[in-house]
DNA sequence: AAGTGGTCTAGACCACCGT
DNA sequence: CGGTGGTCTAGACCACTTC
């Protein structure tokens, strides 16, 4: 990390889910924790914007920095990286990889992802178990050139925690696209709901920071049991 | 509005609608935008990440600014606040009251817009239309010591400029949590759909920037004809 | 090496909330 | 009125891309 504002604002949220302000619902005042952290204003308002936008607190002018009401832990949240397994904490997650070789792009998916047809993709096919249940049916294509290696031991924990931690690359930005349908009789085997019983779904692009797409999945969901939720923030 | 940075993010959100940037699809560097509109570095960078954060461009360091490709505008924004009626441009929209007027919160309500049982409410139910056909269910109900006034003529345009322009409403965030369900009988009725088929829906909680409730609403898309768009940026 | 964004500092003044 | 966020400036240095 070793950036300053990064590193305050991954310890306040650390302080934040542990409780640490539960009982004020309030966060110490910008001076304050310039003082804590011995570090000027701009990089303390930057650092509490990063909580603004994780969705955690809000700011009153004139007033202090208050937390916002916890969000039940059931939800996907759109706005982060994290995953399922961070997003249902107190859930077991659970992955059966249904598929996962190196395809080739078609006219379709080298259109989709910007890339010359025939560029080497990994295509990865999972299906997504919360608490014993089935939950999510997940396609994903990946650059080879990008993502060089996958194997299924990688696919079958946090293909994200790779990517960043191990491969580095840097992610910048994403396209969600939500909809729902009618499902399909396969997966709706999979997923143990009736053919055409409906189906959240969500396509996503994913882009690093200099503007190549590296990533493009589907996710369908159980209609029961997949709630999302997205914090918004205006100004 | 009077802020400088907010001013030109609108400025330049204008001129990258026009297609002012096409040709490139770059943006002119930090340091021409200083001087074009002669504010200091911060201030262009603060206008600059509410273009990001509005999903128009992304920044590669040591590069440049480039324009994110354009979304298709059949999309529904998660991330705005500017309704339907701006975000399928290029579309007819026309609204219908089903319904309009005062109620008293019951436990439910007061529960979740955070008020006293009794407190006064606008309950509206509107039909949205597009290009002549039936899109969307939209129930809303706003506290009425927030919102004193509201008639057919203002919710059958919009409701948000309203609020906004003449009422001066500091909107300061929102939740919005997203699913999928079979529709009831009522429903698709209105939406021209088949009983049990699948619905997408939205519920959307919006809070003033002191942090308190005014509204709370549950939109029901038409399965076929509604789409989700969310940009999302890490970093 | 030159160009361009990213981080950080120090300080000034304004706007809003609550007492 | 004092406390607390919001806006803005000026300048320094770093990190990455491009040639």
């Amino acid at each position: 990390m070793a950036v300053k504002y990064k590193e305050i604002a991954d310890c306040l949220e650390r302080e934040i889910r542990d409780g640490k302000f539960d009982k004020t619902k309030k966060l110490p005042t910008e001076e304050e924790l310039m003082k804590n952290f011995e570090v000027s204003r701009n990089t303390i308002r930057k650092a509490i914007n990063q909580l603004v936008n994780r969705g955690y607190i809000y700011q009153v002018q004139g007033s202090g920095m208050f937390l916002r009401e916890k969000s039940v832990s059931d939800y996907i949240n759109l706005g982060s990286l994290r995953g399922l397994t961070k997003d249902l904490t107190s859930k077991i997650i659970e992955t059966k990889i249904l598929d996962l070789h190196v395809i080739e792009a078609d006219e379709v998916k080298s259109k989709q992802m910007r890339c010359e047809a025939g560029t080497k993709l990994y295509y990865i096919k999972r299906l997504r178990i919360v608490d014993k249940e089935p939950f999510s049916i997940e396609i994903s294509y990946f650059k080879k050139d990008i993502v060089p290696y996958l194997n299924e031991d990688i696919a079958s924990s946090s293909i994200y925690r790779y990517l960043i931690e191990d491969l580095k690359l840097n992610i910048g930005f994403a396209d969600k696209v939500i909809n729902c349908e009618k499902i399909d009789e396969a997966s709706a085997r999979l997923l143990h709901v009736n053919p055409d019983d409906p189906a959240l779904i969500i396509e996503n692009t994913v882009f690093l920071t200099n503007g190549t797409i590296f990533e493009l999945s589907n996710s369908l969901f159980h209609y029961q049991k997949a709630k999302i939720l997205n914090r918004i923030n205006f100004k």
